[in-house]
DNA sequence: TATGAATGAGGTTTCATTCAT
DNA sequence: CATGAATGAAACCTCATTCAT
């Protein structure tokens, strides 16, 4: 994972305890209602505190955004760019990217739910360069990945490859509702079971 | 004082073409801000009306939501239920659902564009229930067909019935981004490619 | 979007000082114009404040309404049931009733004035269900008082009770006229001139 | 009763039919809420006709309360000067001005209900000027009424003649409660209950 | 005369943010 | 660090009034 050891403009302490607690406040709360509906008060309520002392520790409501973002996001791309380095048939790959996507669901359900719902409105947010860079990141290696095996023969050649990847992206980015804490799957077998039905079909062969 | 939710009588013109335009473009502003960072004063400008105006139409930013979802979803419903009246093999049933989903979107594809994004809060609007209500019986429309082909043996038994269908929903609610306006391929040459990518996999076999 | 009437939880100090204040200039606002031609801005503005800023203190206009009257009117029962227990002579009883009353009225001139004028809002008004409760309560003691005189026959019967109990209350509810900052007469004064007015009429004998 | 054949300003053909059943809707309206709750839809809405139609009938709302309540009150003070001319007696005038106001409120007791909760609001509002000056015309003659009979020495002296005059005029106009729409009392039976009241008091001697 | 659409001002309320203590 | 008070902009919505048809 990525240090966040350094926070955008003059902000305080850099990372306290309290700060982790806020900031997984505001995960949950922005993970249910979404970055636009969620307000400061809501967020200083999950966290035990008045929602003006939230600047103590945080310049601005998007700069919270940021940083549950930015490292779950950086992260991702490092995993999917070791699998890339390390692996070299094309479904091995996509089964692999999909298996470390699913896993960072696992390990940070609500950074992903507020991926999959908010996207949108981070190019209007300031602040959010960063995310929005590193979503464009993540997107480029599906896209990669796709294309490769499209190239080599082992994936289909007659769906878009810009159809398959935002598809994958998409349940991918869903899979947080089948594990805990919204399901009861495993991840693992949440990360197979997608695999295979986005590599062999729902169809019985 | 309080304010009053309850539609005034004495408004409400059924459906002139002025209330037409406004909704078309309520439409618009709810899909590319999202129906909670859309403000009324965005859809009266894209209307050109003042926005107090628009309330000589509606009786509340929720009720124009809920006249743009519902007639989509009702429709969608009932498509669903035609299909399933009268085809019989399951992998049938399932292109046929995926192709009247995927028209449906084109056909409003900005609708298509709420529904995905804004889920979410039409729970906690007012006025949505039966938005919330046909959401529902589209689901379940999924869900059965998911589960006869299953119990028939034609879909795999290997891969959770919730998985599948919810991913299903998600692929097919993206369509709207491959088509116009968003996108360029037509309707149904983006039906064809879900339904291939969904029922046979991306794998070559 | 809809507008939430419950109250915000961490708001609400309870009762500092400055609520206190606050409370003070609405009672003086709405005594003059009237709960419904009183603005918020008109209250913040002789608060020395922002609108918006009362809702640091309030959860709504009518909380104001409720906090300003709930107090007067349950230490009117109090005092009502004090004296109904402690008195046994009706005309005494109702002497002493018309005297707690005008005293109560020269307590807070303000809030009989409010009582008076606009009692009927109350009922469509959100959140004021206690103050509903204690008005019946305040009736309910004149009448029980005046029906009580009638049937010891201290008081004529050739009047029907309610338009005695009624009519005793307007006249009541209306001394804040005559005394300060109104009216110019003290209170046990003005108290001592009304009942006799209502127990031995006009006319000199 | 005064005719009020002329409108202030340029208004349309003085009065036809529609006029009156739109001034009559209107007057219940203003009892019911009062004239600053009371919209202009919900007189429309009561008059069968739309809120921005009276405008083709009334200048204003507040043309719509002068024209109600100007003519019931040049009517009281016409009947008031006439009962001063033919009495002698002050006790009989008074007990003559009770029944001549307890009739006036039985004939329109929507206008006493304004008249008695809505008096605060003529002073600011336009176009009200004759209304708040044939108030005070009728106060004087209740006023004058009070002091000759002090003067003459049939009123007792020991209550401030302001004190009672206002009571009488509260008590007087509180007298709708107790008729037919609201109670199921005849008007002149209740003027002599109330004339009993005020000139003899509640107790029995 | 009436309708239906619109205006524009203003109402209550929300909310991110600031700051003295 | 946290509180509690406040700001100021902006949100949704209401309403008296106007006007073309």
């Amino acid at each position: 994972m990525a240090k966040p050891t350094t926070t955008r403009a003059g902000t305080r302490p850099a990372d306290s305890a309290r700060r982790r607690e806020i900031l997984d406040a505001a995960t949950e709360v922005f993970a249910e209602k979404g970055v636009v509906a969620a307000t400061v008060r809501d967020i200083g309520a999950r966290a035990g505190i008045l929602s003006g002392s939230l600047y103590h520790h945080f310049a601005s409501k998007e700069e919270m955004v940021a940083e549950i973002l930015v490292p779950v996001l950086r992260s991702q791309v490092e995993a999917f760019d070791a699998i890339a380095a390390e692996t070299s048939a094309p479904e091995q790959i996509l089964r692999r990217l999909i298996g470390a996507a699913v896993a960072q669901t696992a390990a940070d359900p609500h950074a992903a739910r507020i991926i999959r719902n908010d996207t949108r409105h981070f190019g209007e947010m300031q602040g959010l360069d960063e995310v929005v860079r590193q979503q464009r990141a993540v997107t480029s290696r599906w896209t990669s990945a796709v294309k490769q095996g499209i190239a080599r023969g082992r994936f289909r050649s007659d769906v878009d490859p810009s159809i398959v990847t935002k598809s994958i992206g998409d349940v991918v980015l869903g899979a947080y509702r089948f594990m805990r804490p919204m399901g009861r799957m495993p991840a693992n077998q949440v990360a197979e079971q997608l695999a295979r039905l986005i590599l062999d079909g729902l169809e019985v062969r």
